[in-house]
RNA sequence: GGUGGGGUUCCCGAGUGGUCAAAGGGAACAGACUGUAAAUCUGUCGGCGAAGCCUUCGGAGGUUCAAAUCCUCCCCCCACCA
């Protein structure tokens, strides 16, 4: 069982394969070199990408070479697959600094040193190419034919959006971008999330008509939580990879949230914890299942986040919500703390407020909106009148309670909203 | 270009002159129950320091005591035809 096809199946990463049996024998060699594209979009992955960054990193893990190609260039087309409509098109300058970007998050994954890993912007060599030589000696590999059977075309032909001819050579672009690396960096499989399948095939087949070659593809299953929501979504949007559109905190509660039936099928595709250990996780129930969510959460964090950031959450959430013991039979390799890292109180959203504001008081349903904590001062009364406002853990019901300098402890104030969302408030001197 | 049908509060979707801040569903939020889970039940779900007031039904005007509802122009979407 050391073959990364076997890793990658038996953690639940592949959706279907090219020629699977000739594929892992490929890979039975170290130093395969795999590539996979990553869409710049937006200035930052989420979680949603992370089943492909994880691939990545499992390949790396595994003796291989990954590539993340990011897709500067294809970017400039937008890729009509999974879309029902036509995605708006980025200008150069948005594609050029969201690559860059996407490019630091993905070192947390992957180690670049050494040309261990590489990362390469398909815009170098796609916004050189030109429309007739292109048309020549790529464009009469592709039939039209064939090309309109393909899902995501098909799809979008059959929609009232129908498909305009700009997203209509997306295919052929991406083909082009495997037989690229195929030719300059002997790479032979590209991997992506199933509604890649199309572009991926279109690739292979032109590295066999052009180079007479085999190469591979790998699909990833799209992950939806058992809820049936897609994996990374939460009402409020996307839960970001970046620091700064989603804190370290805010993503580790992200995964302590995850439904009981997600548990071990999440540690096995989003951490690197053995897989005999996960498989007892799916055994368990109640606390010791929520242990398995610390453990999850924790080491989820650690890999965006580094160890520092996972520990900071971990003891937040141990203020906030108590701490729990993560037993040693638990998931043993995790380095998660187990005896009691103490608390702290740095990752909960914490502003600072005018001693002499508190001197007066402020009315609590105020606070609750400057806090960001309610949206709105309805939204306040709402939430104190439904007795869902705390104050250092204590109820307030009273919708008018002044809140003053009698109100600290520890020279803060800790807010609470509803079970889940603090916000403390430190007195400036 | 022609003809017909539409654009409603986060989403879907009712509403065709007052009783509409606008049915119903979903999402969300709060409470209860729990394990910071799911399911369930209850409540809430435009804004404003209560009554009351203000803003909202694609946009701009108009008719009317009164408009999401009627009229005019404009923008956008869809269907069929060309």
């Amino acid at each position: 069982m050391t073959n990364v096809l076997d890793i990658l199946e038996e953690r639940g990463f592949i959706d279907n394969t090219t020629h699977n049996e000739e594929l892992k024998s490929y890979l039975d060699t170290p130093g395969r070199t795999c590539y996979i594209g990553f869409d710049p979009t937006g200035s930052s992955l989420h979680v949603g990408n992370l089943v492909p960054i994880m691939s990545l990193a499992q390949m790396q893990r595994n003796g291989h070479r990954p590539i993340a190609v990011v897709g500067g260039g294809t970017g400039l087309i937008g890729d009509p697959s999974g879309k029902t409509e036509m995605r708006k098109l980025l200008t150069e300058e948005t594609l050029n600094g969201n690559a860059a970007a996407i490019k630091g998050q993905l070192s947390r994954f992957l180690d670049f040193s050494e040309e261990k890993a590489l990362m390469v912007n398909n815009a170098d060599w796609l916004t050189e190419l030109k429309y007739i030589p292109l048309l020549r000696d790529i464009g009469r590999h592709f039939s039209i034919n064939r090309m309109i059977k393909a899902e995501s075309y098909r799809v979008r032909l059959e929609s009232d959006e129908g498909l305009s001819f700009i997203e209509f050579n997306y295919m052929i672009l991406q083909a082009y971008d495997f037989l690229k690396l195929f030719t300059d960096y002997d790479c032979a499989v590209q991997m992506g999330g199933s509604d890649q399948w199309g572009n991926i095939v279109a690739g292979v087949e032109l590295i066999r008509r052009m180079r007479g070659k085999t190469a591979f593809g790998i699909t990833f299953p799209l992950i939806m939580t058992s809820s049936g929501i897609k994996m990374g979504k939460t009402h409020k949007g996307a839960v970001w990879l970046d620091p700064e559109q989603t804190s370290p905190y805010d993503y580790y509660q992200y995964w302590i949230n995850t439904d009981d039936r997600d548990v071990a099928r999440f540690l096995a595709l989003y951490t690197f914890l053995p897989m005999d250990e996960i498989r007892a996780v799916e055994k368990l129930e109640g606390a010791d299942l929520n242990s398995a969510k610390i453990v999850l959460a924790f080491e989820a964090t650690r890999i965006a986040h580094g160890a520092q950031e996972a520990e900071n959450a971990y003891r937040a959430a141990a203020r906030m919500f108590g701490e729990r013991q993560v037993p040693e039979s638990i998931l043993r390799t995790s380095t998660v703390p187990r005896k009691g890292a103490g608390t702290q109180a740095d990752s909960v959203p914490t502003s600072s407020i005018p001693m002499n504001r508190l001197g007066e008081g402020i009315p609590l349903f105020k606070l609750l909106t400057e806090t960001g904590l309610t949206d709105s001062s309805s939204a306040s009364r709402r939430l104190i009148s439904q007795g869902g406002s705390y104050i250092n853990g204590r109820r307030i019901d009273a919708s008018d309670y002044m809140v003053t300098a009698a109100d600290m402890e520890e020279d803060a104030i800790l807010i609470r909203a509803g079970k889940k969302r603090y916000h403390r408030l430190v007195a400036e001197k």
